[in-house]
DNA sequence: TCGCGATTGTACGATATCGCACATACGCGC
DNA sequence: GCGCGTATGTGCGATATCGTACAATCGCGA
């Protein structure tokens, strides 16, 4: 479970802040809109701003040379942010970033952040922290790809869309999701249809709700929970919803 | 390509530093073994060390939780550094560090690491730079995971180990590599002889000869390199073997 | 209410890999 | 040179997923 108690900036890293910190940083946060399928960062390309999700999600893709392969290595929604490449002081990366559920946000130029970075030596460490907390999401995604079956991985998707959601409703497609699992669109029908035979999930057309959360985590055998325990313990929050 | 042409150090991120900020970290680096097996980092547990090895092969290995599956995410030699979380600022995470490959190199402890990183900045850049590069190599092992097929994953594997090895001989067997890559050892035997067939490397018992790198490179089909040419960006080098 | 596009269900053969088992072959040490 | 342990080659049925295709169904808008 990773939505925490206290989201009270409407994003729990910002909300995780010192009130201290977040002065500092908050008149340089923008609002703004997640288009789906808005691409926040470009393979290799420098940064402009790095973002902080109050709603929707965004996936960090990896792509091979040649972009012959693409696959999806961790998400973001309003437990982080993206910039992780401004974070680590090298402003871009091979990897991009694109909104897969549409939302709405704080977005700040990538020049504050650095500028904030080191100005306020506590905002440095939350973020690098937060950073941390992704490589460990990663790794996960990676131990996923590796040893996971279909249905565990959707349903490991499907927990983690679930933390990043308010309310149990999930408004996807089974292509969707394909589409984020790098998978056939008829694996995922399949998959799902065994998830609402257990009664974890419920589903109609576009859109599926989320039954029973225990369930499903049983059903990743495992594969869900640690990048969600890794971020409670560096943000020292408690996991509730 | 990864082995650059400055290793004057013995691993490529000390060599990468100033003179004026190795002779700040010189102090603090002690010579050591890299034994076979030996646990650099335990799962969320305390790191004591940071390494940077100069011989040998470590892999930073991913768990799910009740340790049903493991994953290696990345690979560290002489070009890079253990410790990801002590550069991060949390000091330990759910990832271990085990030695693959025996070999030797420097250590330096947690505390004295982030002393130094805090002392001085540049020093700090570089060890969060390399973080970038590891994080890069984490997302395409994701990449390799979910999309790779089991001859692409070894010769992707195969020149990352050739990477950090000196010459051309390695001394692996096909259980090591299966063990690797978390396949069957008869998978590796079959993928092995296509890649002998092809010419691209030749085998002993207990040995593999690369005779062919760019074929390999050919044969992972984009799956390896973006990392590597990240690395030779963020740490601006000429990359030559 | 009808129609049409989007979504979902289902089918089929092909491929990759698995798990397990056993046969063979190499090479070190005596 | 022999024997034995390790390493490698091979076989077999089972399983997971693929690619492709097509049929069925839902629901929005005309």
């Amino acid at each position: 479970m990773l939505a925490p108690n206290d989201n009270s900036r409407g994003n729990v890293l910002l909300s995780s802040l010192s009130s201290r910190d977040y002065s500092r940083i908050e008149p340089c946060l923008q609002s703004v809109q997640l288009n789906q399928r808005q691409c926040l960062e470009m393979p290799n390309r420098e940064i402009s701003h790095a973002f902080f999700p109050y709603r929707g999600v965004v996936s960090i893709v990896a792509a091979s040379k040649g972009k012959r392969y693409e696959s999806e290595v961790g998400v973001v929604g309003w437990e982080g942010m993206t910039g992780i490449s401004v974070v680590l002081g090298t402003g871009s990366s091979p990897n991009s970033a694109v909104v897969q559920i549409a939302g709405d946000g704080k977005s700040i130029v990538a020049a504050d952040l650095r500028r904030l970075m080191r100005e306020v030596p506590s905002l440095r460490d939350t973020f690098l922290r937060y950073a941390q907390a992704f490589l460990v999401q990663a790794s996960h995604t990676s131990l996923a790809n590796a040893k996971g079956k279909l249905d565990q991985r959707l349903a490991r998707w499907l927990l983690m869309a679930h933390d990043r959601m308010p309310g149990d409703g999930l408004e996807f497609t089974h292509e969707f999701l394909a589409l984020m699992l790098g998978v056939r669109r008829a694996g995922v029908t399949m998959a799902l249809r065994d998830l609402e035979q257990k009664t974890l999930v419920s589903t109609s057309r576009g859109s599926i709700t989320i039954l029973d959360r225990a369930g499903l985590e049983r059903c990743t055998d495992g594969l869900y929970g640690m990048p969600e325990s890794e971020f409670g313990r560096l943000f020292s929050k408690a996991y509730i919803r």
